[in-house]
Formats: C-alpha cells, sequence, structure tokens
DNA sequence: GATGAATGAGTTTTCATTCAT
DNA sequence: GATGAATGAAAACTCATTCAT
C-alpha cells in the first residue's frame, strides 16, 4: 500500500504526486483532468507519475485505497470510544462531516468522482466502500441489539439510507465550495437518524404523549430474503 | 426543449437518438460512450447526431432537461392527490422509487453520470435539480404548516436529506442491476422520513409513552440564516 | 485481403496509404518511421490511418499479405509456362530478380524489413514466407523427379539455398540504390544453382571429362528425418 | 576498440554489459529491447551503461565490430591452415556455420538485427560486412587462379551468392531455435558451392560423363565493369 | 435532411539519457 | 566509477466534429 523505497519508507514524491491528484481530480473530475495537470501540481515532470503508478487509472485507485484505509482507520478509533449505538451514530456523523470539512478537495474526489461508472471503479468501489458501510452496518446492529434501533428494518437498507443523506449534504456542501458550515448539521443530522430509527424507548424521550401508542406503521414491514446488498 | 420540426412537433430521430444515448451511457458512462456508439444504438449517422444537438455534452444535458421534464410534471400530477404533507411525502417517495425502477437506464444516468462534476454539468444540475429538490421542499414547508413536521429544521437541509437518502438506495438497486425489488423499500424509506421529521403530533401514533415528554434534543437546533443552499 | 468499401472495391484511399508506406519503410525502416511520416507521404491525415490500418504493426503486415499475394500469383503464372525445372528455375530466378528491380522500394521492405524479429512478424513471416519458399521447392521436387536434380540434397535446404542466394543480391542491389543492373546476374545465377543442383545428366553437358568420373562426395550425404524446416 | 581503463586492458563490466546486450538483442530484436532491460540482465545500473556506451546504437555497433573482429580472426586462422581455395571453402563453410552453432545468441543478433536498415547501420554494416565478404572473395579469387573455379564470374557476385545461402540457413536454424543439427548440412552447402563454381577440373571428379561435353552456357556470361560492389 | 469518410487536435505513455549523490 | 530517480521529448492512437456528397 503507497510507494516504499528500498527503506520501506513511503517516498515524499509519491506523497506529493497523489496529493497533487486529490486536487487536480476535485477541481476539474478524473476524465477532464490531465496528466500533465497533476505533474504540474505535484511539481515533477509527466514521466515521473509513471514511476509512481501505473497509469492515470491507478492514480485514482490509490486515492482511494490511501485515503479510505486513512479514513477507516479513524473512523473505527473514534467509534471505539462510543458507549452505545447512540452515541456512536452521533460520532459517526461528527466525524463524517468533520473529515471531509477538513479535506473537502478529498471530499470532492471521493464523492463526487467515484461516483463514476467506470468498470474497474465499479469493482473498487464495492470492496472499498463496503468496509465503510459496514461501519455504519455495525452501528445499526448494535443498536438493534442495545434496544435503540428498531430491529424491523434490514441493516443494508439503513446503512445506505444513512450514508446517502450524509453524503448529499457532503455534496451539497462540496458544491457549494464549503460556503457553509457543514457542522452545523451534524447533531440534526444524527437527530433525524435516530428519531427515524429509534424505537420506543428512544422516542419516549422526544414524545410526550400519553396515549395508548398505536403499533407503529413499520411493525407491518416485513422484509424478505434475497434482498438489498450490493 | 426537444428539437422541433417546422411544425413543432418533436422529431422521431430526436427521441430515437436521446433514448439511445440513455442507454449507452448508462452501461458505458459519459466519457466512456462513443459518439458513435450512440449512433449505432439509434440507427443513425454519427453526423446526424449534429443535426439533433450541439455536441456530445449536449446530449447528455438533453437528456437531463428532457427526462426531468417528464419526471417532474409526473410528480406534479401525483403530488396534487396527496391529501396532506404526509400522504404527499409517501407518494414521492413511492413515485420516485417507481419511476426508475420503471427506467432503469435513465436511473443509471441521472445517478450515476450527472453526478459527475464537468463544469458545465455543475451548472446544469444546479438548475434541474433545484426544480426537483423543491418538490420536496415544498412538501416539506406544508408539513411544517400542518404541524406534521418539526420546524426547527431547514428545509434545505431536509429536502437533501430525502433525496440523498433516496438516491444512495437507488443507486445501490442501479449497482446491483436491479436484483432486488426496489418497491420494497418505500414504506419502510417514508417511514423513517416521516419519524425522523415528526412532530410529537405524528410520533404520537408511534410511541406509546405515558411519560411527561421531554424536550426533544432538537429543540435545541438553532440553524442561522446564509445556511446551506446549493 | 485489402481493405474495401461498400461496393467491394479496393478503395483508393487504402492502396494510398499502403504505397507511402512501402516509400516510407524502405527509406527509414519500420522502427524509425512515424505514422505521421506514412500520413503526409500518402497526403492524408493521420487519423485517416487508422480508418484502414488498426495500428502501426498491421501496416507492415497488410504490405507483405498484399504483395505477397501478388507476387506469388505472378510467379504461379510465369512458372506454369515453363517445361521442365531447369526452365523454371531459369524463369523463377528471371521473374524474382525482375520483380524486385521493378519495385524496388518493395524489394527493401520486404528484404530487410520483415527480417526483424518482432514476434507478430516471426509468425507472419512463416506463413506467407513458406509459400514463396515452396514455390522453389517445388520445381526442386520436379527437377528431382526428372532427373535433372540431385535427389541427395534435402528440398528444404535446397530451397533455402536459392532463396538465401537470390536475397542477398537483391539486398545488395537494394542497398546500393539500384546502381548496378540486376538482370544481368540472373543468368550467372541460375547457373550457379543448376550447377551446383545438377545431376550427372545435367552436367555432361558442362564437362568434357572422359575421366572415369568418381562418385561425387555428396553421394554420401545422408540426411536423416528431422531436419530442416522451419 | 572496445573501452579500455587507464591500463588499457578491458574492463569486466564492458564485457558483461555486450554479452548482456546480445542476448536481449537477440531475444526481443534491437527496437524492441529497453536500455535497462540490458542493464538487469548485465546486472548493473542505467547509468552505467552510458559510461562504456555512448548511446544505445553504440551497443550494437559494438557487438558489430567486436564480435566481427573476434570472428574475422578465428576465420583467418582457420583459413590459413587451407591448402587450395576447395579446401579453404569447405573450411570456411564450416567454420561459419560452426561459430553461429556455438553462438546462437550472437548469430540472431549479427543474422536478424544487422538486416535492420537503420541508416547509422547502414554505414557500419558495410564496413564490417566488407571484411566479412572479402574472406570469401578471397577464398574466390584464390581458386579461379588455381584453376578451380570458373573466372566468368564477378567474385563480387560469387561472394555475395556463398554469403546469402549460408545466411539463409543459418537464419533458419535461428528461427527455428536451433531445433535441427546445423553441422549436417555443411558438406552438402560446401558441395553445392564448389559445383556451382567449380571450373572442369573440378567437375571432372563429379562427372563420369565422356561425352564431348558442350561449351558450358555460362562461358557467355560477360560482366561489364562497374557492376556489383556494395 | 442524412451520411460517413476524413480530419487533426489533444492525450497518455514510453524510454533513452542525464546528473546529483 | 556507479547508481537509479527524474526528466521530457517524442510518438501512437482516439474520437468529437465537420462537410462534401
Amino acid at each position: 500500500m503507497g510507494h516504499k523505497n528500498s527503506n520501506g519508507k513511503r517516498t515524499e514524491k509519491y506523497e506529493k504526486i497523489l496529493d497533487a491528484a486529490v486536487k487536480v481530480f476535485a477541481k476539474k473530475g478524473f476524465y477532464q483532468s490531465r496528466v500533465s495537470d497533476i505533474a504540474r501540481e505535484a511539481g515533477v515532470a509527466d514521466g515521473t507519475i509513471y514511476i509512481y503508478f501505473k497509469n492515470k487509472d491507478d492514480i485514482l485507485i490509490s486515492i482511494f485505497e490511501e485515503k479510505m484505509r486513512i479514513a477507516i482507520s479513524i473512523f473505527q478509533q473514534e467509534l471505539a470510544q462510543g458507549e452505545n449505538a447512540l452515541s456512536k451514530l452521533r460520532r459517526f456523523v461528527h466525524v463524517h462531516l468533520d473529515l471531509f470539512r477538513q479535506n473537502p478537495e478529498l471530499a470532492a474526489v471521493l464523492q463526487v468522482e467515484l461516483r463514476q461508472s467506470s468498470r474497474f471503479m465499479k469493482e473498487y468501489k464495492k470492496v472499498e466502500l463496503k468496509r465503510f458501510l459496514d461501519l455504519i452496518g455495525d452501528i445499526v446492529k448494535q443498536g438493534q441489539e442495545e434496544g435503540f434501533f428498531r430491529k424491523d428494518l434490514p441493516v443494508s437498507l439503513v446503512k445506505r439510507f444513512v450514508f446517502g443523506a450524509l453524503d448529499e449534504i457532503i455534496s451539497t456542501w462540496v458544491s457549494s465550495g464549503g460556503k457553509f458550515n457543514l457542522m452545523d448539521y451534524a447533531d440534526a443530522l444524527s437527530d433525524l437518524f435516530i428519531r427515524g430509527l429509534g424505537t420506543v424507548k428512544v422516542l419516549e424521550g422526544v414524545v410526550d404523549s400519553s396515549g395508548e401508542g398505536g403499533v407503529p406503521e413499520s411493525a407491518s414491514l416485513d422484509f424478505k430474503e434475497g434482498g438489498m446488498e450490493l
């Protein structure tokens, strides 16, 4: 993972090119970016890029690998500190937004470019993205076990629900050029998720109703096997 | 909008090319698709395409405009039949999923390709997507006025929240090649939205708590002006 | 074989490019020739070449195919008129030299470029060249049956012997830039072959010796199976 | 000739690189070979090659010069032992085949690569190849003086005839990957040459005819000045 | 309007050669 | 002398777009 010199140390140039690529891809998009743009941004010759990367595709893949690896490790560290699923979900939302807020260019690449459907990327996305989605999935499962989250929803649906909603907010922020404060929305988003997912146990803290409490509509939801799983 | 002959009637070839483009873009992606691929798929000569479209970009833009126009009109028709925001939201989710289920190739293009950040597309997305997002936004506003939806959440956040979550589910379905039944999730998604957004009035139907009902956390949410709006 | 338009007629451009390629390859060699050189020589745009040929290699292969086909058909026609192996061999030498004399550039390509060892070419050469060598081989076999040529020499050796000797003379002529008259050597070469290959029956017309005639050394030649055959 | 250190001694690395180049060129051809391939094969750094050779071309030229020098000196030694032109020609054929049999890779380079017509190589070939051809030419001349070989054939033609025929046999052997026993053909080839070239005096040992012996056709061969000479 | 052959600008990629260490 | 990372010129090839028919 990463390009290492004989000492096994990641080389400076490799990082420089990768960072330049993030910047360039973020600005112009993968297909609109020229390898020479990346070279110029990195301050190296065009040919140098091919010492560190097999080809242009490999750069994008490497960004994904490299950055996802870092991102996931950050998430795992953060989530380890959460006590229960509720706090973990709040943390997750917070870290996700914060991470992208701190790396807007990376966000742009990850959010926008990796959506592209070139065949190789689809395959790629599947593997790496799955690990990311599973971070959410694990929280959801834990929440269901702890009795915080409804059990009548398939985890595979919920994790994508959460991911998609966050994704869109970040995309909006990226598209806006970072004009608004992304973190302002962290609590609201966590809240939307928790209310949406929450069991009575959770909602009691929200609702003051003394009604008899009808069976939630969703109680009738009945997901058969063989459903969603990318 | 659309290519019309002297009678103002949309020509058959125009439609043929547009449909071919949807198919081709869906399969290979915009940048990986050749104009000649579209021509072959449409059964016309390469040059013919340039009679109906200014250039390759224009084809994608036209797909967006054309299809969005149709989609939005369908939505408006459907939503007109909804009584209140709750039923409208349910309808919206249902129609959205159903529309894409019926046009998987169109879904692929709209979901995947239009995510690309080529400059021209960003501009276009803004305009057309805005109208789509506003359909959701209007429902949310109505819901807030009717007392079904919390007022402490900015509509701009909520509409993107809803759009993003639906978007991701559809993307998953597209990526899976339509393997699972998209409509199975309509109710669950509506439910997640409604619970997340719902006021006490709504949640009463869900929660049976007889507690005094703590102030919802989200009560403290306070979004200043100048926030999110793409 | 050849590039044909919808009427099945070989297109003019295809021929123009092929001829230009012969000229350019002859002058600078395959690897030293630029596709743009060929395009300029042919008076077409670079891209046009790729309408008629898959790639640069394909041009060389096509020259070989195309010209070899023509050459072999000329040979077959000429040889059909020969009465016996002796006259056929003379004809073969004459036609071979004459053909290249008339197409010095083609000679240069066939003689020099096709000697190159790129893997694909090796395979190619084998097939096409074999047919050419077999033209000689057939004459030799016929001569052996007619009693003109010694039977103690493997046809596979002899055909290459003849080909190699002619080849080198032509190469010399090509290298010299066509300075000497190639046809002047036709009879001498035929003579060298016929004497070398000839049986007593043939040599009687040459030698006036009344000696007892020792068994020719070559009588002891004994070629085992599994020898030369490319 | 050769790279010498301050002591005038050829350095070990120079030889290592040259041998590596022979191997690499033989396998992939000059233009398909990378300088780095040679470096790897030689076990040195890319840059080291440029200490011993001016550039890539210079490596090929050096192979030719170096190996030709050795080959020619071997030939001269061997030929010195021949008594007359007949035995010398037999020796020449034998040594030629044997030399290449023992150095198949060198053979591949000399046979195949030097056929390429890059401008620089043409010049080189001329000089070095001439010395080689002259070895044959000298034998032919001697044979003519000794009365063994016909005087009506230009030496320049005959030496190329001999060279070309041998060349092709070796090429076949090289192309076959050394599958057959090259030496098996030495006598047959010598025999073909000697019969082709031989005067009555020589052929008497071959033909037992007591006929009066018509004037050989070749008697009429009359080569004017200014003919073949590369 | 329709065609599709031709165009040539624009890109990726390669690799001989250099030069600081 | 030796290294090998860096260079950047050069070349094959692609494909959106044009335009004569």
